[in-house]
DNA sequence: TTAATTTTTTAGGCAACACTAACTATTATA
DNA sequence: TATAATAGTTAGTGTTGCCTAAAAAATTAA
C-alpha cells in the first residue's frame, strides 16, 4: 500500500525526472531539489528516500542521486493519469475554471479506486490530453506524445496553436485569462523583435505583445494549413 | 481545520446518535460504542475525544456521554451530506453498482470543496435521497424527512415500497440483491407468521419467505392506494 | 589543490493516530 | 449493599511524516 504522501512523491519525482515541459532527456533528481519542490526540507525528504527504497519505488544510494523504479515509475504515472482525468471531468462535466481544477484534483488524484478511474475515463471518452493540454498517461502508462515548441520558437508569419502551458502559476494562468489565451487558442506571429525577444501576435484579429517570458512558457503547435 | 480522521469520529457520532435507521429521539454516546463502531479501540477513541473537545465539536466530561457541539454536528453533517451526493453520483451517473458505491464514497466524502460538492448536488438535479434511499442533507443540514416503517411493521395485505435498508453490511446487499429488492422495490405482505414471525411477501407474481431479521432490516413505506 | 559552498545525512524532537496493559469509576446483579 | 461486570481512563509504545540543528560528503571556485 502506498500512502498519500508516498503518492506525491512519485509524482514529484516523475515530473523532475521527465515530465517537466520541456524536457525530453530523463534527469537524475537531488534529495533538495525533490525538497524544495515539495516544499519540504531535505531532512524529511531523506528520511522518506528510505521508506520509498524499501518499498522498492525508487533507486537510491548514500549521496547519489535518485531514480525511480519500474514500479516507482508505474506508480507515479497513475497519479499522473488520475490527477490529469480529474482535471478533465472537474473542466468538461462540472463547468470548473480552467484555473481552479489543479487543486481539486491534487485531493481527487488520490482517490483508490481502479473501477472509478476506468468509468470516469470512459465517461469523458478516453481523452489524450488535459485541459492544460498535457497528456494522459493511458491505463498501462503509456503517454501519447506530441510534437511542441515554445511560441518563442515560432517563426516570423507562422499560424500556430496552444497546446500546453510550462508555467501553471496562478499568476501565469491569470495573466493568460486576461490575455484571452487558453488550451487551443489560435495565434498567428506578427513580428519577433530583436533587441528585447519579444513577440507581437495576433489572436482573432486582436494584437498584442508578448515578453520573452510569457512566450518561452507557451507550448505550441504549428498549425500546416 | 478538520483531519480525515476527525471528520470519520464526527460522521460515527451523528450516526451513533441519531441518524441510525430506527431511532427517532437523539440518543447519548459512550465511549466503547464509539470505538466499536470505527472497530478501534477504546483508549484510541479516548484521546480523540480530548482533541474534538479542544476544538468544540463535541461536549464531554470525565466518565461521561459524548454529544456533538452545534459545530460538530454541523461538520459532521457536511460529510454525510457528501458521502451520500457522491454515492448517488457513482450510482446514476458512473453505473456503479449498488453494493460498491458505500467503499468509493467514504474516500470522496473527504474532498475539501464547498464548489465541488455543490456542482455535483446541481448535475444530480438536488436530490433529497441517496441510493440506499437514505436522506441528503441539504447544503444547511436540514435532513429531508420521510415516514418509514420496517417491512415487519406492515399489516397483512398491505403493499409497501422499500425506501432504505437499516443494515448496510455486504452480506445483507448480496442477499437483497439474490431476492432482487433494492430502493423503490415494490412489496406485498401476503402473510405473517406468529410462530417464528418471518413473513410472506409477493414481488413482481413472486412469492418468497422472508425471515424476522431480514424483514427488520427492510425500512418501506405503505402504498396508499 | 586547497578552500568555500552546496548537498546530503544524522540526531533529536514533536503531533496525530493507532496499539496493549493496567488502573479506576460506574453500573448491574446477586 | 457488597461484589462482579462493564465502561472509561491513563501510561507507555510504535509508525508516519514533519521540523531544527549540526555533522559529513561532494561539488565548485579560488
Ligand atoms: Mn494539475
Ligand atoms: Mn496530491
Ligand atoms: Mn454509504
Ligand atoms: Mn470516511
Amino acid at each position: 500500500m502506498i500512502s498519500l504522501t508516498e503518492e506525491n512523491y512519485l509524482k514529484a519525482l516523475i515530473y523532475l525526472s521527465s515530465l517537466a515541459p520541456g524536457i525530453e532527456e530523463k534527469k537524475d533528481v537531488g534529495t533538495s531539489e525533490l525538497a524544495s519542490y515539495l516544499k519540504l526540507k531535505s531532512s524529511t525528504v531523506n528520511e522518506m528516500l528510505k521508506r520509498l527504497k524499501e518499498k522498492n519505488l525508487i533507486n537510491h544510494e548514500k549521496y547519489k542521486k535518485i531514480t525511480l523504479t519500474h514500479s516507482g515509475e508505474r506508480n507515479g504515472l497513475k497519479i499522473v493519469r488520475k490527477h490529469r482525468l480529474w482535471e478533465t471531468f472537474l473542466f468538461t462535466k462540472l463547468d470548473f475554471d480552467w484555473i481552479e481544477i489543479h487543486e481539486v484534483a491534487e485531493q481527487l488524484e488520490h482517490i483508490k479506486s481502479e473501477k472509478l478511474v476506468e468509468k470516469i475515463d470512459r465517461l469523458l471518452g478516453y481523452p489524450n490530453f488535459d485541459p492544460h493540454g498535457d497528456p494522459i498517461p493511458n491505463k498501462h502508462g503509456k503517454i501519447p506524445q506530441r510534437i511542441t515548441k515554445t511560441l518563442s520558437a515560432v517563426n516570423k508569419g507562422e499560424k500556430c496553436v496552444v497546446l500546453a502551458v510550462s508555467d501553471t502559476s496562478r499568476d501565469f494562468l491569470n495573466y493568460l485569462e486576461d490575455l484571452d489565451i487558453s488550451i487551443k487558442t489560435e495565434i498567428v506571429v506578427i513580428d519577433k523583435i530583436g533587441y528585447d525577444k519579444s513577440i507581437k501576435i495576433k489572436i482573432k484579429h486582436e494584437q498584442y505583445s508578448l515578453s520573452r517570458k510569457v512566450a518561452d512558457n507557451l507550448l505550441v503547435g504549428v498549425k500546416l494549413n
